[in-house]
DNA sequence: AAGAAGTCCTGGGCGC
DNA sequence: TGCGCCCAGGACTTCT
């Protein structure tokens, strides 16, 4: 699912290779992709891109931002299973993309093409008003201003599991179930552990492994687990260093114990029962099986 | 008001 | 083999 790392490095990719190229045509196969807020027919949405030209490519949390000439932007949220792939012009059809689940086409100045792609629907394709997501989102993870005290202030007060918060994008921005589980791993924090009981320590031990878990993801170019492809097609290659995401039953490559599967804020959670301890939760609620361990909470 | 639960959607994995 | 069930998950809505 495309998180943080991979829609960042779709952007990077778009912004290096569609850039100052205009949009000549568009071609809306599936209305449903545009969203609500947009508040434009079809037609009309193709006539107010038709002529536009890309003046690049930002990102918010995991919303792709094109600037378009002339004030516009296009809003995409890939959600599950959307692609955002450039064609360039005169290559050949990219393999893998099934023609019933193109949605959008932005044909190039240059004859190239910008395919939307997303055989699950769950995509959004937003024009003129921004999306109400997009503008209540916390703050981004890799920003210079956030420090381990932002963190704190975000955790504070919050009765849910830290793994709950973390997939909050109204609390931070970015982070989804593969990077959530990835950096409670790294900094050693069960994912069901009440947000507001992390000790200050865990608090500074989880903004280092959030923060390092994105950047080394963006490195890699992201994770593909199943679906999720780059702006050219191509998969990334993070998965190979997954620690816990997708490895329930497998040892954890730090300490060997099996990782475990359990549910929390109604996403499965993938997490190692040595290097992730519920001792804090388990002892407050001493018979209470609310945090109990290898078992999913009824 | 925060948090939990239901909804959308379809490919793929599983059991029989 | 084939059918059908059910899961995966981000963000939104609805409820408590």
């Amino acid at each position: 699912m495309p998180e943080l790392p991979e829609v960042e490095t779709i952007r990077r990719n778009l912004n290096e290779a569609v850039s100052g190229l205009s949009i000549s045509a568009v071609e809306v196969r599936s209305p449903h992709c545009l969203a609500m807020e947009t508040e434009f027919a079809p037609d009309l949405f193709a006539h107010a891109l038709e002529g536009r030209s890309f003046t690049g490519f930002d990102r918010r949390g995991k919303y792709l931002l094109a600037r378009l000439s002339g004030g516009a932007a296009l809003a995409v949220h890939l959600r599950m299973t959307g692609r955002l792939v450039h064609v360039p012009a005169g290559a050949p059809e990219p393999a893998g993309l099934s023609p019933r689940h193109v949605h959008l086409i932005l044909h190039l100045s240059d004859g190239g093409r910008l395919i939307f792609y997303d055989p699950r629907k769950f995509g959004r394709v937003h024009l003129g008003r921004l999306p109400g997501g997009l503008q209540a989102l916390g703050p981004e993870p890799l920003d210079p201003g956030f420090t381990a005290g932002v963190l704190a202030g975000i955790l504070r007060g919050r009765r849910a599991g830290v793994k709950a918060v973390l997939l909050n994008q109204a609390a931070l921005a970015g982070l989804g179930n593969i990077y959530a589980d990835e950096a409670l791993h790294r900094a050693g924090i069960h994912p069901a552990r009440r947000a507001d009981r992390l000790s200050r320590r865990e608090v500074e031990r989880l903004w280092v492994a959030v923060r390092a878990v994105l950047s080394e993801a963006i490195l890699h170019r992201g994770t593909t687990f199943s679906d999720y492809r780059d702006g050219r097609g191509e998969p990334g290659g993070f998965a190979a260093l997954l620690q816990v995401y997708g490895r329930e039953g497998r040892p954890c490559r730090r300490c060997g114990r099996a990782i475990e599967r359990i549910k929390v804020a109604g996403r499965s959670s993938r997490f190692c029962p040595g290097c992730q301890p519920v001792h804090r939760a388990a002892r407050r609620d001493k018979g209470s099986n609310r945090y109990a361990v290898g078992r999913d909470k009824e």
